[in-house]
DNA sequence: AAGGTAGTTGACTGACTAGTAAACTATGGC
DNA sequence: GCCATAGTTTACTAGTCAGTCAACTACCTT
């Protein structure tokens, strides 16, 4: 067998999958050794518990995204561009999935996180960690949007809790109804939601 | 045995309150019985399913609920003003549960809706409707608020889908950072999406 | 007062749960 | 080539899960 295994990634990635298409809860450690094609007693090599994989693959998850946050919400574009760039990359993320898998699934941070935040602290932590990182993001564009007075937000950090709330509300109802169109006005939402002036469609 | 016994509604009334501060998935029949004091043949009398029990209490949850959703919404309050309180109602509404359970708990229509839409369409269906008779109630306001010059919202319907969006997700963020504070801001976030005017503090 | 029925009870099933333990194997460092 | 060790495998435990079932009880109608 080689040196090097790489079921400790596999085991994650399977995880994250099934917990954001379907559930922590319904999701058995059996199953995700299944889809990962490891075995049982290799998940407790890695992991002590179920839990404490559900924490691992939420870090692992992330930081696979930061590369591209960092790309979208680079301080070389124009502060509003860079929100509308990015809740364009998630409407178009969302349609992925929901072309692979029939079902839109929302965002798995705060999916996760209303399901066990009341019952495993260490997930919910985790959780909050990660929303929060995700958070300061859009303050920093709204801050620099106040900056060159694009929109009128002397408190970037409350602004941006607001569009977190809207974005994240918006993704829970398209995964509650199952419709990916509720995500299709997220940008132009956003941008209505700070104040912005309408763009006029790019061109 | 008294002729009608009130076991059904036990049952329900113990599913929500587990289901609500825990989740559906951690929520056991067992532990539904125990906390309604019924026995499991009894709960597969009244119901043919776990998955049906959730159903009807969800109906039921909303009956006891749209009494005060009837009267804070009423067309005889000016139509911010609906908002205002209803969003005041909530934020006390999580203060008491919060103290009561030490946690915050969020919206029970949107946790479960997330955690099971993928899984179960029967509750998926049954958390559809109800988030959307709540929906309704705000795009009214909304779109009598528009007609009185009090905000410009031409689709009321649009805003009113934006208003929930920001809505659910405040609730959502409460829970999973279990921080009741996040929801204080909510009525004044609101009508700061909505752009009415700021309302000077009520004396 | 008889009998049908709505509701109650406790014991049971079989599948599934997270997690354990000990034997095994391949490999890289020496 | 030898060996410590990281990783793998299989078989197992003990508890919990949703759901079943048949016997039972108290009431309402007649």
């Amino acid at each position: 067998m080689p040196r090097t295994s790489d079921v400790e990634e596999r085991l994650m990635n399977a995880a994250m999958d099934l917990i954001w298409e379907n559930s922590y809860g319904s999701t058995s450690v059996d199953a995700i050794c299944e889809k990962a094609g490891a075995k049982k007693g290799s998940f407790y090599h890695f992991f002590e518990s179920k839990s404490e994989l559900a924490v691992k693959a939420l870090e692992a998850d992330w930081q696979r995204k930061k590369a591209k946050m960092d790309d979208i919400f680079s301080a070389s574009v124009p502060p509003l561009d860079r929100l509308q760039h990015y809740f364009e990359h998630v409407y178009k993320g969302q349609t992925k999935a929901h072309g692979e898998c029939g079902a839109v699934l929302g965002c798995p941070y705060c999916s996760l996180g209303c399901e066990i935040g009341t019952q495993d602290r260490a997930i919910g932590d985790q959780v909050h960690k990660i929303l929060d990182r995700n958070a300061k993001y859009f303050e920093s564009a709204i801050r620099d949007a106040h900056a060159q007075g694009l929109i009128k937000a002397p408190d970037a950090k409350a602004k941006a809790q607001m569009l977190v709330a809207y974005f994240q509300g918006s993704l829970s109802q398209a995964r509650i109804e199952n419709d990916v169109n509720r995500l299709r006005g997220l940008a132009s939402g956003a941008l209505e939601l700070l104040g912005a002036q309408p763009q006029r469609a790019a061109k």
